[in-house]
RNA sequence: GGGCGGUUACCCAAGUGGCCAAAGGGGACUGACUGUAAAUCAGUUGUCAUAAGACUUCGGAGGUUCGAAUCCUUCACCGCCCA
């Protein structure tokens, strides 16, 4: 149960007990436990955030027990409405499909891709027809769903609430009961959706209930908000481990914790040790976070890759130097400064650009450039802000 | 189906005939300070133009006016109340 968030003791404990339970008669019967998650192709990158509940399915796995990655092909046509002040936009089947490719070559950074069942919830969600759904929603109060927080709040603020987000949880508890779940792991914003839905349509439908898994939600790189391809805050897992590197130093103290706990191999022992060290001022902040950042490398890239990034992350952001590593560009004749901003996509408009000259953005081997009409002095390294860099040939 | 209110830039939101490219906040970006952290301070944040200025933008379309985000018509969408 670590690293689970129930946000409520009584739920956590009675959860804790029921696993335990589980396992006995699973073993009993000599069989795995079921454990399944869920992940909507609503885009085609995977990011840290979604490796939480991964991580857990993989822990599940190396027990021994049968894990299904499940992607909600059918379910990401109707968008979830969980932890959304807005309705999802409502995705194509083409865009679905496409995503869904994507998404298992991805899990499998962290999943075992030998004992792990990918399947789509198109498969049994397709075959309902339109009585069969209604005879589902009877086993559901309107009540119950306006008792979720996010709907509560968006009826207060007179903002819709559109039918169609009801059959969210519907369908999510449909599929717990195709797939005899034993075990459902999900977000806390998942909540809902696995331990009312979930639990109820499998009661309903003659199974016993499954037993919830609920993680904490990682915080994306500005440390406060749920890290989603959306709000732009995310740290993808197809990435390069520098740019995994980089992107976990820039997240905030206060997310450091979090991220600790939800996203990396450390022991609770490891963890408060460092915690520890931190607040009594014998850890530098910025070496517990390098520590983690190493880490996250790592799981994606392995240890040489994470040393590697780590030891350009110190040179060219604590000893300023340049990087080893850099787009690069070829000058053509006749270029001014500006045409090279714009053509290397380091500004998105001539406007834009010129701001950032006369900021004293733009540098090229180390010296301001303020005159965005001269032609481009010489080849050499261009820097703009902090941390973008091309190498112009 | 009826009555009322709403739709403004990336987001929230002010503006109800010229002083509006449009207040304020958030976000983002740049600089200073730092640990590529946070906080703080300063600046930028429609496009084009060295500049003066020009052009496009306030849900869509049309109209009134010298002049419209603002008035009128119409269409679309949303909320509230009534049924």
């Amino acid at each position: 149960m670590q690293g689970t968030e129930y946000g409520d003791e009584a739920l956590k404990k009675s959860m804790t007990a029921e696993l335990r339970e589980r396992l006995v008669i699973a073993q009993k019967e000599g069989r795995p436990l079921r454990v399944y998650c869920g992940y909507d192709p609503t885009s085609t990158d995977l990011h840290l955030g979604h490796t939480i509940t991964m991580r857990k399915l993989r822990q599940f796995q190396d027990l021994g027990h049968e894990v299904t990655f499940l992607i909600g092909s059918y379910t990401a046509l109707v968008g979830d409405p969980s932890d959304k002040n807005k309705a999802r936009p409502i995705l194509t089947h083409e865009q679905v499909a496409a995503n869904a490719r994507t998404y298992s070559e991805q899990a499998f950074r962290v999943l075992d891709r030998t004992r792990t069942t990918v399947r789509e919830n198109g498969e049994w969600l397709s075959k309902l027809t339109l009585v069969d759904l209604i005879r589902l929603g009877q086993n559901f109060t309107v009540q119950q769903f306006l008792a979720r927080e996010n709907f509560a709040n968006r009826l207060e603020k007179g903002e819709p609430i559109f039918l169609h987000e009801t059959f969210y949880a519907l369908m999510q508890g449909y599929d717990a009961f195709a797939l005899e779940t034993d075990v459902q792991v999900g977000g806390t914003d998942q909540l809902f959706n696995i331990i009312v839905a979930g639990r109820k349509m499998q009661e309903a439908l003659g199974q016993k209930p499954l037993v919830g898994i609920i993680t904490g939600i990682l915080p994306g790189t500005d440390g406060v908000q749920r890290m989603s391809k959306s709000t732009g805050n995310v740290i993808p897992i197809i990435t390069t481990a520098e740019d995994m590197y980089g992107k976990v130093m820039s997240i905030p103290d206060v997310a450091m914790g979090l991220y600790f706990r939800l996203v990396s191999r450390f022991s609770p022992e490891e963890i408060v040790a460092i915690e520890k060290g931190v607040a009594d001022g014998s850890m530098h902040p910025r070496d517990a976070k390098m520590k983690i950042s190493r880490e996250i490398a790592s799981i994606f890239y392995g240890d040489v890759s994470a040393d590697a990034a780590q030891e350009g992350f110190v040179r060219t952001f604590q000893q300023k130097e340049t990087p080893d590593e850099m787009p690069e560009y070829n000058l053509r004749a006749g270029e001014t400064v500006l045409d090279v901003l714009l053509n290397a996509k380091l500004a998105e408009s001539k406007s834009k650009a010129r701001s950032l000259l006369e900021q004293k953005g733009v540098r090229l081997d180390g010296e301001t450039l303020e005159k965005a009409d001269a032609a481009f002095p010489h080849p050499g390294v261009l820097q703009v802000g902090k941390r973008r860099f091309l190498r112009v040939k």
